[in-house]
DNA sequence: CTGACAGATGTAAACGTTTTCGCTACTTTG
DNA sequence: CAAAGTAGCGAAAACGTTTACATCTGTCAG
């Protein structure tokens, strides 16, 4: 049926050992048998049998990725950096959508573990513990979290929080409300984390309210909230609950940003699309893709035992949804 | 190192022969030994090595899906259809992003063959002969795409455009403009098949314009060329350019649906989210996927040489976008 | 000239399954 | 009761690679 080594071993005239390391380990052959070897395999348009290959070295040319949720743009965005560093590598990747349900999460990376060199997990929800079991099994890369002795890819939110602070108090803020993504998230953590310090900092009002559910319905409920603590400005955790924010200003009648201004976090597409188009921080999604690949291949290939932590940056996008706050009535 | 099937047949004191065939085809074995093997694989955790099985039985226990864009909604939607009903028939899912580009796509197309027992494609761009020449290697299903020989899963996009047109006309609309997406793209024809359909049986005007990019860009371009033909609505090829044409048109001052009424189609998020909530056709990205994925089962599973071609049926979903066009000022 | 060594290649075992074939023991049938 | 089938199971071959080991040739040092 379809082309195996032997049939490019007898087309070359050698054996099927010397056309193995003609393709693998290339300067263990004499140059002449290579070309032999190489020519005859082209010819024949030879291509390795992966499982068979996989069988003997342990290795599957896989690796696989766990989000909660495909049609989250977020996580789109990193799958692509993913799949594009990946394919350089000549890895193929298996993709699964664990549909926020932590068990299902837990049974996919097990699951996946059979057929892959390590996996990146995009997980906010799953256990510490369920984690560093799967880390047993097969190498793991942790996407957004930082956990002991596990390689990860970290997109610095506590930064991007402090330039939306930055920029902010610049305009002229003094009272902010910062609405609270997921507890559990490592993401809203850091958020907070970045936000405290900054606005201890310049010394200025700061309530949080929530958790809410990282959600334009979740943006629609607390917008009200947030507006009854009489603050100038919004910071929503995420774009899709500032749009949630927007919405409800606009049926509300208040003007954004002249009554109050708004911020989102994660820059996706719709930031720059809705209206006003909003401010927020745009995340390196592609490069905390191609930066989990890296972390994973590196771990595979080279058997240092260091685990790599690294942070990306973030990069704070002004648009349409911040300015100054307006003047005070009674002053 | 890893636990595997002879371990099980050790401890459930059988040969392997016994414990594959307990686990893989279980009526071929006594139920008390089946039982005794199916508790010593449970209590060892025993896991088939699939590359060990797939060398053997020639499958791979892999399917693929070859995307133009992961960061499309459009795509993820039906990739996550796909995925779901994978797992359940206990697949693994490959995915791999051409970027839109064609050759990189047809790169993807044949690596992935040797690999999966089937790949979806969802390629408005690929050639036919391309296609078919994939098709020898590999099974495939066409997502959104007649070929001839080919499964496909199809969303009736004719259909849904006869509903929107349907939708029109009631309100009262006579002047009809309708953006073309690109050329190539089946979904395009098939749209302008049933717009043409439609607004011929119901005797109104039809303006066609473009192709245009199927991007926001393209919808700002678009919109000025549209109004210069003196609609009362414009239909855009999908929601994405008519989120496009709604910025236009508030930046023109042009109200919205009082002037004009706009249409998309697909029914993204950011449909229902922007403002006014647009008036378009809800795909079945999901049940296309899960179904892309049963044709492709079904056409492994059964040597039954019959090609099916789905359609789904699609939905006009009304929200704010659409209204009885405003009285003629001159009569 | 011999021994050792290096380079190039071949032989065969191994990887973990599935599956064909054959064997045994039992049941059915004439 | 003999012949024929059948159910249940084990032995071993097969899948397409990689790789440890063996073999062979030639080169070089002594």
């Amino acid at each position: 049926m379809a082309v195996t080594i032997r049939d490019v071993a007898r087309e070359a005239q050698v054996s099927v050992a010397t056309v193995s390391r003609a393709l693998s380990s290339p300067d263990l052959v004499r140059p002449a048998t290579r070309d032999r070897v190489l020519s005859a395999a082209a010819q024949l348009g030879y291509q390795p049998n992966r499982a068979a290959r996989g069988l003997i070295t342990g290795r599957t040319g896989n690796l696989g990725i766990v989000v909660p949720d495909l049609n989250n743009p977020f996580f789109t965005g990193v799958l692509k950096g993913v799949q594009a560093r990946a394919r350089q590598a000549d890895y193929a990747v298996f993709v699964a959508d664990s549909d926020e349900d932590r068990t299902t999460e837990e049974q996919l990376v097990r699951a996946m573990a059979k057929q892959v060199d390590g996996v990146i997990v995009c997980s906010p929800g799953i256990d510490d513990t369920l984690l560093y079991e799967a880390a047993g099994i097969t190498s793991l890369v942790m996407l957004n979290r930082r956990l002991r002795g596990v390689p990860a890819a970290l997109m610095n939110s506590a930064s991007g929080m402090r330039q939306v602070v930055d920029h902010l108090v610049a305009l002229g803020h003094r009272k902010l409300v910062y609405l609270n993504g997921p507890r559990t998230s490592w993401s809203n953590k850091e958020r907070r984390r970045g936000l405290r310090l900054a606005t201890q900092q310049h010394g200025v009002d700061l309530v949080e309210l929530g958790p809410f559910p990282p959600r334009y319905e979740g943006g629609l409920q607390a917008c009200d909230l947030a507006l009854a603590t009489g603050p100038t400005a919004i910071m929503a955790y995420n774009d899709i609950m500032a749009l949630g924010v927007l919405a409800r200003l606009r049926d509300r009648g208040i003007s954004v940003p002249g009554d109050v201004s708004v911020t989102g976090f994660d820059d996706l597409m719709f930031a720059e699309l809705c209206s006003p188009p909003l401010t927020t921080v745009a995340m390196p999604l592609a490069p905390a893709g191609t930066l989990a690949v890296d972390l994973l291949l590196d771990g595979l290939n080279t058997d240092s035992a260091d685990v790599r932590q690294v942070d990306l940056d973030t990069q704070l996008i002004v648009r349409a949804t911040t300015a100054p706050p307006p003047p005070k009535l009674h002053p």
